[in-house]
DNA sequence: TGCATGGCGCCGG
DNA sequence: ACCGGCGCCATGC
């Protein structure tokens, strides 16, 4: 999938956008989205480690969504549950990563590129994304990846080899990583 | 502006 | 193999 970036957007002129939850086969989920264009903004996955508020507080996205659904929505729980289900692993959603500085949309960007079933290095997360050096503080942007799953966080850890943090908790990155594991060869 | 803060990397014991 | 300590660098206050 290629990603299109939404450079210039200004999340104080945001437009009124939708948001919505659900509950997938492992965790309530909660995304924001908008109609037209379509992009996606936010996807989070609940966790004991933080809820939705303070997720959204802590990212500093002051966002205004309004409780929705229509087809759109009901199109991006499937495509969601395609992924946690096994039966997808590639993502259609095209996020819009309307917060974050130039150099944490690198890294997201970055990030986006590995494939599905493989892992990657914040090291060589950071060097992709034009960054060398700058490892520590990649780790701190994928801290800040407003688009859990679609951009995929879960898939960087250490170079030690160990999992590395994760925002929604260390258990469910092995549950994702252990998930793609099981599925990368299963799929066309 | 300077300084503390992080989903890290590396080396030595 | 497992730590602790130090170095690393973009951000935020």
């Amino acid at each position: 999938m290629n990603p299109v970036l939404k450079e210039n957007v200004d999340s104080k002129k945001l437009p009124v956008l939708n948001k919505a939850s659900f509950v997938s086969s492992i965790e309530k989920l909660y995304y924001i989205w908008f109609k037209k264009p379509q992009v996606i903004y936010i996807v989070f996955l609940s966790s004991s480690v933080e809820s939705f508020d303070d997720y959204i507080d802590r990212l500093r996205l002051g966002y205004s969504g309004l409780a929705f659904k229509d087809m759109r929505s009901v199109e991006i729980e499937c495509v969601i549950a395609d992924y946690l289900g096994g039966r997808l692993k590639s993502f259609s959603l095209e996020p819009c990563f309307f917060t974050g500085t130039a150099f944490e949309k690198k890294v997201w960007q970055a990030t986006m590129t590995i494939p599905y079933g493989r892992v990657a290095s914040y090291r060589e997360i950071a060097e992709k994304a034009g960054f060398p050096g700058a490892w520590r503080a990649a780790g701190t942007a994928l801290n800040h990846n407003p688009v859990m799953l679609v951009v995929p966080c879960h898939r960087v850890i250490k170079s030690s080899g160990r999992i590395g943090f994760f925002g929604g908790g260390e258990d469910l990155k092995e549950y994702l990583l252990d998930l793609e594991q099981k599925y990368v060869l299963c799929l066309k």
